[in-house]
DNA sequence: CTGAAAGCGCTAACAG
DNA sequence: CTGTTAGCGCTTTCAG
């Protein structure tokens, strides 16, 4: 082991070089020289010696001493979902710009270790928290939240939480989906869902009902199916109502990989989409349109989700306060393509 | 601001509490009981008052004393494509089972931006990096290496560097996709090029090159087309390859975009695929079979390759020794769907 | 078996 | 205009 001690060079290393203390050195550096009155001279001469051995300053002594790390802590369920992923990529871009960094987990869908990989960040001292949380516990965000630092909930929130969210509109994007239907004339419609506990599924189930309703057409909880927001849960679930119903015209999936599953399904029972079976989804994906049936989605905003979201962080971090808005709503835009048609005229 | 100062509980408090010094109540917490001889009644106080305070040591202070910060640098081009999250994905699972945590940043395909990033990741003190790079120039990443901590680059590396890379066989998986088209009788074949200047690119270029010579088929230039891996550019490229060459029977697209593109573009100038056109693509997609002409593809084992990377990172954190083999090449897999039909005898 | 003290690299209050 | 000193919270000698 032959590592040279003089290879880390320190504030103390460019001082010696320049021939004054630390705490000039310090001052030229942190472009404060004009403030404490220090000489052209000096300063040129610490800033050439920092300049000339590549001097670094240590974030971590700077975070001890300075009490902040600069670091934003960003938790999702899965960052292999193109969804949380582009989330993440706007709280990415918005806190460089800023000059932090962003520390990133995955909880893989479990709220123990959301919870665990929470608790760490905050040991490392993260400013700022942003999390998609899982399941329907949120005491341990609210922790978080006490702990002063800005914390943001995306997508998976809690709606009597007294906590800074920001989520789509779920309830009026499920009411368009279903009027979508309602006009082509289809009275028999098909939910297949996806995770059961998450508000985002139940905002849009009584988006379903309260739309249903409003038209006295009575909703039928046998009539909805699925766990989770995965391809199989969509491909069981729509297996699963069209058996149990075979007068449905429509299938209204929860999110794109339940429309796909539903898509598997409808082809193995032999009914033709869109003519015997319409189907509309919640999520949009780029390939939609490529589909063997385009399919019509009602397309959440997730660029707007994550910057919103970036933004009030940023906002909390530069100003100190907390927004004035707890709740934040992001539409959704409707997609129309082939995949609805009237109902069939049985 | 009745911030209450007594409010962070510190090493100190903990002490105090347990009527030890911080000494003692370091190595009690540290489970250095046993080799420090420390009374069980002293380790147990201490871990009482510890819980009781509910105290939470700080990671910064600890990194700057013992120089290790248990962070794992990440920089991907775009996190938001599903490639590159698929990676970080899996770099950060591995992390965590070490008690590492991820840094992640997005260098938006800059190289400016890459190495800006990771210079302050350096500042902090990043124990390793896994970078998938940006464009052809790989001093910075040199000299990242240099400093000592484990690199590993993924997907787009640099040949004559010397440095651990993990790649997919583009060269293997290019041959397979140009014999899949010969066994069925295609001899024109275009090529839908993505950004040539990556290694990736040059590969797979290198890989149909040398298989076509091998069947005595001349290379020809002008039949490839292309600058990028994104839907436009393949779209533009099927147009010219198509309209130079009307001979043509099949396309070897680089990416999934670039076979959307030249679908778009077959649909536009009336060549119905398969039938008149065979298509197969480089890079699977999970909706790649739902499509309007399912589409045959040499699928990369993104997984793969992110485990392959974490577990090199692992290893070398572990044991302190770089790996022996530094070129990693993670194999392709052929997905046979309906695009590629048999060459059209005219 | 335990405590006192030094120091990781930096910033800032205090003192010229 | 600049230097000395203290201290962020922890780990680890060195002394008992």
């Amino acid at each position: 082991m032959s590592k040279n001690p003089l290879e880390t060079i320190t504030l103390q290393t460019v001082a010696d070089a320049a021939g004054v203390s630390v705490s000039t050195a310090s001052r030229a550096l942190a472009g404060k020289a004009k403030s404490y009155r220090i000489s052209d001279k000096t300063e040129k001469l610490v800033r050439e010696a920092a300049e000339r051995l590549g001097f670094r300053p240590s974030r971590v002594a700077r975070s001890l001493r300075s009490q902040r790390t600069g670091l934003i802590g960003v938790v999702v369920p899965d960052i292999s979902n193109p969804f949380f992923a582009a989330i993440a990529k706007e709280v990415t871009l918005e806190a460089e710009v800023d000059g932090y960094s962003v520390l990133l987990a995955d909880s893989r869908e479990s709220t123990e270790t959301e919870q665990r990989l929470i608790t760490e960040f905050l040991d490392r001292q993260i400013e700022a928290l942003v999390v998609c949380p899982v399941g329907t516990e949120s005491t341990h965000l609210a922790a978080a939240d006490r702990s002063g630092i800005p914390v943001v909930l995306v997508d998976r929130t809690f709606p009597d939480a007294d906590m800074v969210q920001v989520t789509s509109d779920h309830i009026g994007g499920a009411k368009a989906a279903i009027t979508l239907l309602l006009e082509q004339g289809h009275r028999n419609i098909g939910i297949l869902q996806g995770l059961p506990k998450t508000l985002p599924n139940q905002q849009r189930l009584d988006g379903v009902r309260s739309t249903l309703q409003s038209q006295q057409i009575p909703f039928d909880t046998t009539r909805v199916a699925g766990d989770n927001f995965t391809e199989t849960s969509g491909h069981q679930s729509a297996i699963e109502i069209l058996s149990r119903h075979p007068d449905t015209t429509a299938l209204f999936a929860f999110s794109t990989p339940n429309a796909m599953g539903a898509l598997r399904a409808a082809a193995e029972v032999g009914l033709d989409v869109p003519r015997q079976l319409s189907i509309v989804a919640f999520d949009d994906a780029p390939f939609a349109e490529f589909l063997k049936v385009p399919l019509s989605t009602i397309s959440q905003d997730v660029r707007r989700l994550g910057t919103t979201a970036a933004k009030l962080v940023s906002n909390h971090l530069r100003t100190g306060k907390r927004p004035h808005q707890k709740l934040h709503h992001v539409d959704v835009a409707i997609i129309r393509r082939l995949s609805i048609h009237e109902a069939p005229t049985c």
